[in-house]
DNA sequence: CCGGCGTTGGC
DNA sequence: CCAACGCCG
């Protein structure tokens, strides 16, 4: 009898917790090979510091799986066929987590596999309820949060897979020889950035952290990013470190304002990837079509803006604190991100995609779904669209945010001496701006109202 | 068909 | 209080 080999495929999802559908591979095999693909397209071209948190994730993996994964950088299309045609025959192919992510690779995936004649098992999904499950009811989609939010509690979701900490054999990744290691890839920028430990054993450490110290006054806090009450679990679920069922289940019966605001942040991710999964388009075009009829800049002049903003040169301390925190920490407050965002979409008038490209290049927890789809939030183009008159002032929101100044002063050196929250209008402080800080690259009440009068061709585009 | 509502606001 | 529109029930 031919020998036979398992190759377990997680798409993206390196949840240890699937441990069980690797072993149970192995065991009806000869050999098992655990697969990770590092799919460039998904990945983006920079990140140094994102590609270490993710191998660092790889390498805990690694030593849970006996030393048998398998990471290979590419598009899937190609790489799983390949890797199945070397593995041998009677391989049996297993994809740990079909997502609203590039379904037509998934697709084509499929066929590559189909056309080889090998058995395709799926398994988990990186959500507590698979994107679309949870239906509205006539059967169709939800566009809008608040019910969807509530179908989804109702439709409820099966108990976590408890198999962390007591059927893991935990091994310090950094001793692990021979495991995944991080290479340099061509066009990385050097990064000394800190970023959370990866892993499994570190995600499950952080979230007991911030059980027992932030999350009584997360519902208070959380929108204040000098505080920092967030609870960091954004990469860890991101590359499946922890599962949202796992977070949910802990949350148990807990009550209170706080655990419901947590226990609705994980519902705005499931609804994201539910958008994301019923309209694939959305992650690169606008999900509202007359948004495709607003006036926007895209000449050199437009990609000289991009370049100050992603450069945290804009000269709105409070925006400049944010995309500078991005850089180093490969992370931004969620607060920020939608004040950078409306600043570049509502003063710069360039389009959303751009600044959505940026956030998936530099943070280690860009998901596709919620980072595309909170930025058609923010441009209004989105499921539950934001009023259109609705645009943040960078000023406004830093007093309100930052009150006392703290986080710019933490991000943008050039205004360490400036006390309080007269660090947000540099150009009000009676010696002038501090040296090396630039001046506003725009008038923010001229762009509001520049912004206004651009959305009367999408209003107009509506009409009948 | 209609009234109410919508994560995150501004002036 | 503004201004505003599609989705929801």
């Amino acid at each position: 009898m031919a020998s036979s080999t398992a190759v377990v495929w997680f798409r993206r999802d390196l949840r240890v917790a699937d441990q069980p559908t690797f072993l149970a591979a192995a065991d009806a095999a000869d050999r098992a090979l655990a697969l990770f693909v590092l799919d460039p397209a998904l990945l983006g071209p920079s990140g140094a510091a994102r590609t270490n948190f993710l191998y660092g994730c790889l390498r805990e993996l690694d030593a849970a799986l006996g030393g048998n994964l398998l990471v290979v950088r590419g598009d899937p299309a190609e790489v799983v066929p390949q890797v199945a045609t070397a593995a041998g025959a009677g391989t049996v192919h297993i994809a740990a987590d079909f997502g609203p992510y590039g379904l037509e690779r998934d697709e084509r995936v499929e066929k590559a596999l189909a056309d080889a004649g090998a058995e395709l098992i799926r398994t988990g999904s990186p959500y507590a309820v698979a994107p679309g499950r949870v239906e509205k009811g006539e059967g169709g989609p939800f566009k809008v949060f608040t019910p969807f939010s509530r179908a989804w509690a109702d439709h409820g979701w099966r108990a976590p897979a408890r198999t962390s900490a007591s059927s893991c054999s935990w091994v310090d990744p950094s001793t692990v020889d021979g495991g995944p290691r991080a290479v340099p890839v061509p066009g990385d920028e050097p990064c000394d950035s800190t970023l959370p430990e990866p892993g499994e054993r570190a995600a499950v450490q952080r979230w007991s952290d911030f059980l027992d110290e932030g999350l009584h006054d997360y519902e208070g806090d959380r929108d204040l990013p000098a505080k920092h009450d967030t609870s960091g679990m954004s990469p860890y679920l991101k590359y499946g470190c922890v599962h949202p069922r796992t977070l949910l289940a802990d949350l148990g019966e807990r009550r209170g304002d706080s655990v419901r605001a947590f226990r609705t942040e994980i519902a705005w991710r499931e609804f994201y990837a539910d958008v994301l999964y019923r309209r694939p388009d959305s992650a690169r075009r606008n999900y509202d079509t007359a948004f495709d009829h607003l006036p926007l800049r895209t000449d050199s002049d437009a990609y000289a803006d991009l370049d100050r903003w992603t450069q945290g040169r804009t000269g709105f301390p409070i925006v400049d604190a944010g995309m500078r925190q991005l850089r180093a920490e490969a992370w931004m407050h969620n607060r920020l991100r939608m004040v950078v965002a409306s600043f570049l979409v509502k003063d710069l008038h360039l389009p959303w995609w751009w600044g959505a490209r940026h956030f998936m290049q530099y943070l280690v927890d860009g998901d596709l779904a919620s980072n595309q789809h909170g930025w058609q939030w923010t441009a209004g183009s989105g499921t539950d669209a934001s009023p259109y008159f609705r645009i943040f002032n960078p000023i406004t929101q830093g007093e309100r945010f930052d009150p006392d100044g703290d986080y710019v002063r933490r991000w943008v050196p050039e205004l360490a001496d400036v006390p309080g929250k007269a660090v947000h209008q540099p150009w009000k402080l009676r010696d002038g701006i501090p040296e090396g800080y630039p001046e506003p690259m725009v008038d923010h009440r001229t762009e509001r109202r520049e912004s206004l009068d651009r959305y009367e061709a999408v209003k107009a585009a509506r009409r009948p």
